[in-house]
DNA sequence: TTGACAAAACTAACAATATTAGTTAAAATA
DNA sequence: TATTTTAACTAATATTGTTAGTTTTGTCAA
């Protein structure tokens, strides 16, 4: 009666992801989504796990993605140019899929929600990071503190960007270059003083 | 038959972020927060107009909660002691009260959504944020651009360090000391080239 | 004190959503 | 070709947000 949709659970994720980015998070529902791809809701249950399992693909999908961008910008840079390369693709990255990455933070109080495929991704950010703070003459404890900071930096920023926190959203890109600026400089006095 | 509650706007607000602090934002519902106060679910339209209503009112909520807090911590401080008093504070609040913070940070793609009252409560952050950088030494636009960084900063910390974003949660407070002193040493720098 | 009125509770009903169970058709494979 | 697996479907249900209309309660003026 009705054909396959041939649809792959990659094709359903990022359906998903795209809609999001589109038109918000809260625009997401298996009905809709559904719709998107041309089939019954019920049958979505046959490549996602629920929505649980639908969000927790996104996440994978979200960490896998920064991931890509991250090591992409850091190939052929060292030092202070590689970290200013990683801290503008994370802000690219995050202006270009907001509904993605917004998704992706959970509210409090769960539980650390232990995925190992998502800690893979992400833990591939993270070595290229520490790569990075390596190359810049940072290591041990504090190329950890160093990284934490960096991504302090661009979350809080890009977060706050996509989200309209800035009142007005004049010359952010100015205040994103001084905020990289000031960070390296803290950075560089910070390796003096060790 | 049934004897008045007598609750009032404010009780149904407080008790909704009680709710979504003890047990995060998914948890909130109108039947639970009915049931929390005793009352029918559609009584609380009585209070509130509607969910999109009560979220409105979370958000004033904290940020009048976060002014307040914020205010509190810049008094009778000034210079670097005022940027390390009102950093620690915004960082304290949003880890004593993870689901109203994290309740207020929508999606993206949604219009500016220009709340008068919002905007007023949000206004007096910013208001001691401007207060502060000028008794430190910055005015104009190195004082925007100063507290944008300051926001992201201690915004991106805290919502990663209450989502779980950061791997191991060892030794947070020593990130986030290193972190305020590298911005103020950052702002030090700023302040002789200028 | 009483009677009108506004505020705040209620019941009933509905639409949308996520989900489960059981069924059927299509594709892959033996 | 026959069988098994995959992916769609229909039907049904619990939960949630919401609206409409009703009743009760408290207040305040006559």
């Amino acid at each position: 009666m009705s054909p396959r949709a041939n649809l792959t659970k990659q094709t359903v994720v990022q359906t998903a992801a795209d809609l999001i980015n589109a038109e918000g998070l809260e625009a997401l529902s298996l009905g809709r989504l559904a719709k998107e791809l041309g089939i019954r809701t019920p049958s979505l249950y046959n490549h996602v796990d629920g929505l649980p399992g639908l969000m927790r693909k996104l996440s994978i999908l979200n960490a896998r993605n920064l991931a890509d961008r991250v090591s992409e910008a850091a190939i052929g840079q060292s030092g202070a140019n590689a970290i200013r390369a990683i801290m503008g693709a994370m802000r690219v990255y995050i202006k270009e899929y907001p509904g993605l990455y917004m998704s992706t933070l959970r509210a409090s109080g769960t539980q650390p929600e232990v995925d190992p495929e998502l800690e893979q991704e992400e833990a591939r950010s993270v070595k290229v990071g520490m790569a990075v703070m390596t190359s810049f003459g940072l290591e041990g404890g504090d190329a950890i503190h160093a990284l934490r900071a960096l991504r302090s930096l661009v979350h809080g920023f890009a977060t706050l960007e996509i989200s309209g926190g800035f009142g007005i959203p004049l010359e952010l890109d100015e205040s994103f270059s001084r905020l990289v600026d000031l960070f390296i400089a803290g950075l560089e006095g910070q390796k003096l003083n060790s």
